[in-house]
DNA sequence: GCCGTTTTCGGCCCGACTGTTTTCAGTCG
């Protein structure tokens, strides 16, 4: 089976933790992660570039033996490394490396001396105390160890975006109460609007550090603390969420900020600049031996090493520094640019209010218009319409639009495709529509060609104006449906029918490598929320967040135009 | 293992905190 580039990631990953534990020189280590990280970020598959002779060490960070590894991976080879190293250390030793306290070397260590070499091997050595006897380890090792174990540290998911960012809202407020406190910010992944969130990192500054990281350590909902310096702390919360704090002087908070927003790629890249031209950069500041340069706020740290601030969404390490340096970064789409939703249901199907009730809704948030996409008939459990019910909706929909002022109802379906790629209802209603709006909800398993050709078969109707949650992924439930990406937006493309860029949380639908893949080949996007009550229209920022990270501007994004420009963008034809 | 406005060889980001030490290695981000 060839293999997929996360799953390429994960055997680089692998043989990287493998050469750490086995004591390999941690640069050679290093590039095995950079290089995971590179075609983890991909927008295309490892195996399509190849095929299309592409050379993969033109790759940052990839010369020609792990293009050649990654080659023979993408065709679902066997690397002899791999199998050479898995020999001397079984696959349960790189588990421990997720144990709280155990790194390579004392996994190395463990498996030396007492053939550990797994987690159960690991727990039953430590509550027999024979751990102790292992040069370097003592009690303290042996408590953090067996608490990390039990805290499920083996089996920790990561938090989706929204989640982590209701936990992390009130923490954030709580902490700006600390005496002393200048500006405070969420950093981290949180900050870059990574789709799913390991852990939350928060920069403070202050000028005495102490009553902030007491007031952080005291926050109602800390279930431990499991580390307190004078300056940083780490606790974890009660729903498991485990949160960092670095407090440092005013001087240096747009240094800190930008260290710990990371990426971790995204900063070593950033040294490596400061290096090439004699200074050094580190969380305080940008210094020219002694002498700090820049350290205060992020731009001012980015201007000094000859850059544009850099969004945060783009940090990455996926070319941004280059695009800083030459002045040519894209000006981003803002929520702001948004001036209405093109995917929002209602009570007619399975939406929670009521058409007035989400008109109204919307235009309290400011837009100037929404499409309401209700289900097709195909979709029972969701009550979708028949043609006689849609054409009630229409009109129902024409009536409401002469009651409003400076808002307008766009009339449209959230048409379901059926497994043949034919739409669930005749033309002779959709063409009376404002936009059509078509997604797969049923048939995730076809094989991929077959998955391909159905969506292109849709999209041939020149009625589908917008192919909504295209992948049809729901994070931590179910992967995408195998479709060739590319194939799909260079027909979507051709057909000048957009592609949503799905804002409900558990969708992000199209994510930011997909954003960027289509800007790459020059789709149109529409960022919707897919709302089915007042509340969700609110989602539209976690859109904006992916299309960011994908680099897209407004003018790639459709429902950023006037409503009679974009009703001309819609007409296909 | 990668890479080049010091370099095709010799570098490769850097600091805080913990635990086990008696001056520091390992982990973590």
């Amino acid at each position: 089976m060839p293999l997929v580039n996360a799953e390429i990631a994960a055997e680089l990953d692998k043989l990287a933790d493998l050469l750490d534990i086995e004591g390999a020189n941690p640069f050679r280590v290093r590039a095995y992660r950079r290089a995971a990280r590179v075609v983890q970020g991909l927008p295309r598959a490892a195996a399509d570039m190849l095929a299309a002779g592409e050379d993969l060490d033109a790759l940052p960070g990839i010369g020609p033996d792990l293009a050649g590894k990654i080659a023979i991976l993408a065709r679902g080879g066997e690397l002899p490394l791999l199998t050479e190293l898995e020999r001397a250390l079984p696959p349960g030793t790189v588990a421990l490396l997720a144990v709280p306290g155990l790194g390579p070397k004392r996994v190395h260590a463990l498996h030396t001396a007492l053939g550990i070499d797994s987690p159960e091997t690991l727990a039953a050595a430590a509550r027999s105390g024979a751990l102790r006897t292992v040069p370097g380890f003592g009690p303290g090792l042996e408590r953090t160890i067996l608490r990390g174990l039990a805290e499920g540290a083996l089996q920790r998911p990561r938090a989706r975006l929204d989640l982590a960012e209701q936990v992390a809202t009130p923490l954030l407020a709580w902490l700006r109460g600390a005496p002393g406190i200048g500006q405070a910010e969420l950093a981290g992944s949180l900050r870059r609007r990574q789709e799913t969130i390991g852990d939350l990192d928060i920069v403070a500054e202050a000028a005495v550090a102490g009553p902030v990281m007491d007031r952080f350590v005291a926050y109602a909902d800390v279930a431990r603390v499991i580390e307190r310096g004078p300056t940083r702390a780490t606790i974890r919360l009660r729903g498991g969420l485990q949160v960092d704090l670095r407090v440092v002087p005013a001087a240096s908070f747009g240094a800190a900020l930008c260290y710990f927003t990371g990426s971790r790629a995204h900063s070593i890249a950033l040294r490596r600049r400061a290096l090439a031209r004699g200074l050094k950069l580190n969380e305080y500041g940008l210094f020219s031996g002694h002498r700090r340069l820049a350290g205060r706020t992020e731009a001012e740290l980015y201007g000094a090493l000859g850059l544009t601030c850099i969004p945060p969404e783009l940090r990455e390490a996926g070319g941004e520094i280059e695009a800083a340096a030459a002045g040519a970064l894209p000006r981003l789409v803002t929520l702001a640019d948004l001036r209405g939703d093109l995917h929002v249901h209602t009570d007619a199907t399975d939406g929670r209010a009521s058409l007035a009730a989400m008109a109204a809704a919307a235009q309290a948030l400011g837009h100037a218009y929404i499409a309401v996409t209700d289900h097709s008939r195909s979709l029972g459990m969701a009550h979708g319409l028949d043609p006689e019910r849609l054409a009630r909706q229409i009109a129902a929909i024409a009536a409401l639009n002469a009651t409003l002022r400076d808002f307008t109802v766009l009339a449209g379906t959230e048409v379901d495709i059926l497994e043949d790629g034919r739409l669930d209802l005749p033309d002779d209603i959709l063409s009376r529509l404002d936009l059509v709006v078509a997604a797969i909800h049923s048939h995730f398993d076809l094989p991929p060609q077959r998955q391909t050709e159905r969506v292109l078969r849709a999209m041939d109707n020149r009625l589908v104006t917008i192919l909504a949650h295209p992948t049809g992924r729901m994070i931590g439930r179910r992967p995408g449906h195998a479709l060739d990406m590319e194939r799909l937006m260079r027909a979507a493309r051709e057909r000048n029918c957009c592609l949503e860029v799905n804002a409900q949380p558990e969708r992000l639908d199209l994510n930011g490598a997909h954003c960027r893949l289509a800007k790459e080949i020059g789709v149109k996007l529409a960022i919707s929320t897919d709302a089915h009550s007042p509340a969700e229209l609110g989602w539209l920022r976690y859109g904006v967040d992916q299309a960011r990270r994908g680099w897209i501007t407004a003018t790639e994004v459709v429902n950023t135009l006037p409503l009679p420009a974009l009703r001309a963008a819609l007409r296909r034809g």
